[in-house]
DNA sequence: CGTAGTTTTGATGTCAGTCAAAATGTGTGG
DNA sequence: CCACACATTTTGACTGACATCAAAACTACG
């Protein structure tokens, strides 16, 4: 592919604080630009890569967002994580080199290419990216632990309330409203990320609508409420941050 | 503390095929044991580390099995995984440092420890050590991903079918039988884990047994039909082997 | 404006939870 | 070795939260 290497480097991007240079030294981040392969945007229900494909790189967010999910073999979608910008996408295909899920975008998006082979040379070389990169993994395995918990134990109402609520961090985090922000997936997607239908999705939002935590038209949503939507959260405890990847 | 170096090789364990140093040389093998600190045996509820404790350690079973929890803000333990001998435990707190559960024994066993400042060096040293830490990692995200499926998608007798499938498997990988082996947790364990009540447990080891698939006494397992709890399992798909961690 | 996709709303059914008690197992001290 | 207390597991009756089924309302797009 004659996809030519990243001209905008790291150290100008908006994102490089919660990205994976996060840390390093400027001459550092210079070496981790060099292996960068930008690929060109990409449009709603393109697919990043395919489950069970070999897989030689990881991407970071740059715009947009994106669903992971996995095929059953009664062709059943089950929607595993959403990603934003900032966010470390096939951790999964660290153990085999192939993709354990398949990954599209839910909108117009852009990503960042890290080829693994170069990444893991690059990482010998700069002892902190190599720290850095378990950072990133660790997070991964607790946010996945904090899913486990939602999905054994949470009641619906629970579920869409810390959905909404990671959404909310994750939108303030990177700058955005935290209170007033646009859905970028569809009733569909958010019920079998919560393992619940969309009716109970629907009905939950009019829930809390009614009790005028939450006004939601279509994919829009205004939180009135964040502490109460966090007091339903509470008994959950963790972290509704890193919920989402 | 005064603990010893350990004095045994991972050449001579017979673990060595399914555990960290899979795929070194014997030289690495060397420095990889030169870090290692036993701990002294453990007895069944002892505590191998606790939820908000500085960690400085990974550790890897060497015998016996252990339960990780996370206790939320209401006191309620909530089940994150089991694990048994040859696997890493402490994955989760090469975020922060800090161990975002509780792991105890479930029985008598013991653990090598790793400590990760000195694994980190090691890592630098030995390029396919890190690869293999990776690897590692890459794995526990795919076996959360099953469990994030198992917990959103699947029937309570569809959990049992798995969660005994996933025990036999391993059982079978670690040389000892894969149709008649004692379970090391409780019910109420099984039931946390699994996301339903004890009592739901319960009946549907009751329904397996009265359908002659399974035999079950108290905390001994005898499964006689295997391709049957296999095809319970089909639509599942995802691999569960690596279901338990 | 018509067709197809998505979301909401309503009526009904069911799987697993809750509550309660019996059965079984485990440990301790006399 | 037995008696008693306590923990764990099983069984039963009932309930409820969410799923399922069905249809209407809304949106988008050619």
């Amino acid at each position: 592919m004659g996809i030519p290497v990243s001209t905008t480097s790291c150290a100008n991007c908006r994102l490089a604080d919660i990205c994976l240079p996060y840390g390093l030294h400027s001459n550092e981040i210079d070496l981790l630009v060099n292996i960068i392969q930008n690929k060109r945007p990409m449009q709603i229900n393109d697919t990043l890569y395919r489950q069970n494909e070999k897989c030689c790189s990881l991407f970071a967010v740059k715009s947009g967002s994106f669903r992971s999910f996995i095929t059953n073999s009664e062709g059943e979608e089950q929607t595993i994580g959403f990603y934003l910008p900032g966010e470390l996408i096939g951790l999964d295909a660290l153990q085999s080199g192939h993709n354990t899920c398949t990954t599209i975008a839910l909108e117009t998006a852009s990503v960042c290419e890290l080829p693994l082979a170069s990444l893991n040379e690059l990482c010998v070389k700069i002892p902190s990216l190599q720290l850095q990169m378990l950072r990133i993994l660790g997070k991964e395995i607790i946010s996945d632990h904090d899913k486990i918990i939602l999905l054994g134990h949470r009641s619906a109402k629970e579920r869409l309330a810390t959905f909404l609520l990671m959404l909310s961090r994750r939108y303030g985090a990177l700058g955005f409203s935290n209170i007033e922000f646009n859905l970028s997936m569809r009733r569909q997607d958010i019920a079998n990320f919560l393992g619940i239908t969309i009716e109970t999705v629907s009905r939950q939002f009019a829930e809390l609508t009614k009790e005028g935590i939450i006004s939601i038209n279509r994919r829009g949503v205004y939180i009135n409420k964040l502490s109460i939507l966090q007091a339903i959260v509470e008994p959950c405890k963790t972290d509704p941050e890193c919920l989402m990847r």
